[in-house]
DNA sequence: CGGTTTTGACCAGCGC
DNA sequence: GCGCTGGTCAAAACCG
């Protein structure tokens, strides 16, 4: 495997989550006619309102109309599947070189391609997951052989494959092949501290230093937390439900971690997410996953519908004969709201309420900030 | 020493 | 059935 490739791959990263004590995450905005609103149109409304005031008022980055853009070669009013969003990011003008949805294939298989361009020196940042490679193909008619890799968490079964474009040679094609449903980092309150994110991803010809297997940042990144799919190997269950007892696990598709994403990258996420809910439902885990748009404050989230999976998580669990066991596996609310940061000093998260705020860029011009709140996820649950 | 990469072997699907 | 091709396995090598 080339360089870029391997930069492409191994760069990994992870998502934040912040400190838990709080509902002071959510900058409250003034909004009575909003909360009025919700009123008057019903529990869907109130509860986009809810989220709408959760979400900060300071934000500068991508517009709703940037995704709204790059949303547009769904060519629907649903969105439709797209992978984990690749951040690549121009080491220069701290700019997203290119993201590519390619295309969109057959949502029934769940398999995708995207286009991912290399940067100027000739390196690709991370796509914010950890892969191993276990194999690789020279492909008739190609002079570039085909690498192979599987998600390194063990309770994802997402593969994906890389190879170099024939037509242009600093075009990556890697092909995405089932779901990241997962965080692999633990967290505690106590250890929040701990999960301060890594430097940003930026094409860098030396090779990024990963966070240890399992530490708090490894492989971890959310736009937003899902549940598990039920796909892995007797095996592999066995391990994780043994490591989930020691450990909450948090389970999300993601953007780079604190890569700092496109608006396409923002929006391919909402797809990716999208494409959860659609295509691969059939364990009943899954959350619904919505795109919203705070529309006076052209800010934007991605979440999940923890009433939805709370409901199915109940049901699975009384329909398993084991009773089911994932309980622990509902995940939290997290949301992240991409904002501008300085080269400097960092926005990191707005507020504060005696809470220690995680600087989550460094060098880009676009960050992601992850929320989490747990007092709120205990009056949804 | 544990995790990752490399690479030849193996296997399954498909077309003929 | 056979050969081709793509995908995966797994042992050895590599690396930090």
């Amino acid at each position: 495997m080339d360089m870029e490739e391997e930069q492409l791959l191994q760069q990994g990263s992870a998502a934040v989550p912040p400190p838990l004590e709080s509902s002071n995450y959510w900058p409250s905005s003034s909004s009575s006619e909003e909360a009025a609103a919700a009123e008057d149109d019903g529990p869907r409304r109130r509860r986009e309102s809810m989220v709408n005031r959760l979400i900060s008022t300071v934000y500068s980055g991508p517009t709703i109309s940037d995704i709204e853009s790059a949303l547009s070669f769904t060519g629907g009013d649903h969105l439709v599947a797209a992978p984990p969003p690749p951040a690549v990011m121009d080491s220069t003008t701290s700019s997203p070189v290119v993201f590519s949805p390619e295309k969109v294939l057959s949502k029934m298989e769940n398999k995708y391609t995207l286009k991912i361009k290399t940067c100027g020196n000739g390196l690709a940042a991370e796509d914010g997951y950890k892969w191993r490679k276990y194999g690789q193909k020279s492909i008739k008619n190609s002079p570039n052989p085909r690498s192979y890799y599987r998600c390194t968490n063990p309770r994802c079964n997402a593969k994906k494959q890389v190879e170099r474009s024939t037509e242009e040679a600093d075009t990556l094609l890697v092909t995405y092949e089932g779901l990241h449903l997962h965080y692999t980092f633990n967290y505690s309150p106590q250890q929040h501290h701990l999960l301060l994110p890594p430097p940003p991803p930026s094409c860098s010809s030396k090779k990024p230093k990963l966070h240890p297997r399992g530490g708090p940042l490894a492989d971890a990144d959310a736009g937003a937390a899902i549940l598990q799919n039920s796909s892995s190997s007797p095996a592999q269950e066995e391990s994780m439900m043994s490591s989930s007892t020691t450990s909450r696990s948090y389970y999300a598709p993601a953007l780079g971690a604190s890569s700092p994403p496109s608006s396409e990258a923002a929006a391919a996420a909402a797809c990716y997410f999208d494409n959860a809910t659609t295509s691969n439902n059939e364990d009943g885990l899954l959350g619904e996953v919505q795109f919203l748009r705070q529309q006076q404050q052209q800010d934007y989230c991605c979440f999940v519908d923890f009433e939805e999976q709370h409901r199915r998580q109940r049901m699975a669990n009384s329909n398993s004969s084991n009773g089911g066991g994932l309980l622990e596996d509902v995940v939290p609310l997290l949301v992240r709201r991409p904002c501008i940061s300085s080269s400097s000093s960092s926005p990191g998260i707005t507020t504060t309420a005696g809470s220690p705020s995680p600087s989550l860029s460094t060098s880009s011009s676009v960050s992601w900030n992850p929320y989490i709140d747990m007092a709120m996820l205990s009056n949804i649950f």
